[in-house]
DNA sequence: GTGGTCTAGACCACG
DNA sequence: GTGGTCTAGACCACA
């Protein structure tokens, strides 16, 4: 249910929080859950708790999460949201690396079978 | 000719071996041409040699160099159809991140408008 | 355990990469373990830190080791497959060699009394 | 009638040396023959005279060519006898080389075939 | 002049 | 602590 992985150039606080991002949209966490401790999604996870806390407190910046000092985290009204906003700013990063498939001589065409493939095929 | 940017994430000698390959695919260097030297390279770029060096090393064990030593370095025959092929399979990255933005709500239309607007707008 | 000649013609860090690999293939490092640190094995083996990176880069290229950035470098599971298959490719070089001494006039059996020598002598 | 292979990690004056020891041994070149001056040798072969000399020093170093001033340079009576008995020395290069595929785990059987496959098949 | 290798020392992101 | 990157400067073999 939570997918890391350790190697590969995305560093593993980023996978979390994009996991936990994940959860949001989907709604397995609603505003106002509280999301597991540090300590249990590191076992959970297998991830080091250091890193957790790392992913948690860049979610608490971004407004995502609030942390209630003794009783846990949970997840803000607006949660969803920013995530949603925030990934509508990405797509400048998008059009970044569709002007590096350009100049890498990659036709429009290739790129549309691509959307098309992720927008008609599975889900996941 | 040769943009560099020394500040950033991306490293520089992978943005040396971008500018090269994309030298290669527009026809700048043609197969059995010879590619500046190490340190000629270094110069003109402002890069460490040891940088340049690195990149260039790189492109000799993805065959798309070849060194003949105290000679120089030149572009071998398959060059371009090695960049163009692997390029290629970086679309299944591709593939993959736009997977990401279709889980994040981003509809097709917003990344086709993006798409546009990269390939209809300016060359650079 | 870790045998490295400074000087004599083969560089330093193909030696490096020749000592793993050969510990790959005898066993000694498995699918899975962690390999020593680049800092570690540059002291243990009196060799520069960079040098170890440039070997270990090499074999990650290879395939042959995995890099979780910031928890350390594994060995993949494909390791010794890799390791032999090219070793296998080796033999075109060994095959050009002996037909070098075919042409100097060395005979058969002469070749074949080398081999005997050194599959029925020592190990090492 | 020369070939030379600029690419590589045999050195070309390496090729150039090996070359000529084939055309001695194999009677192109007899005793009190001349060899091609420096000059004519490097455009026959597209190799830089510079890197002609070299190898035609070697060779007077090691006793298969003597030079007579103004005159050219000749093969010696020794020659064949000189190229031969040194390539009965390499045969512990050879020893060496074979020791390192032991190791690799490539069998003996393998290089067995590797060695029938090179006296059986074609001279060249 | 060319490429190839190595050292020393530094900085950063990540866990 | 880990790996990843970069710089500066040096040496060698080769053409």
């Amino acid at each position: 249910m939570f997918q890391i992985d350790p190697f590969g150039r995305i560093p593993v606080y980023a996978q979390v929080i994009s996991e936990l991002e994940r959860f949001v949209l989907i709604g397995v966490y609603k505003p106002q859950d509280q999301v597991p401790s540090v300590r249990a999604l590191a076992v959970e996870s297998g991830v080091n708790p250091n890193t957790i806390q790392k992913a948690y407190m860049q979610m608490e910046r971004d407004g995502i999460l609030k942390s209630a000092p003794g009783r846990g985290r949970f997840v803000t009204e607006e949660a969803k949201t920013i995530i949603q906003s925030r990934r509508r700013g990405q797509l400048d990063g998008l059009r970044e690396s569709l002007r590096a498939f350009a100049q890498a001589g990659i036709s429009r065409e290739e790129i549309l079978e691509c959307l098309d493939e992720v927008y008609t095929g599975e889900g996941k």
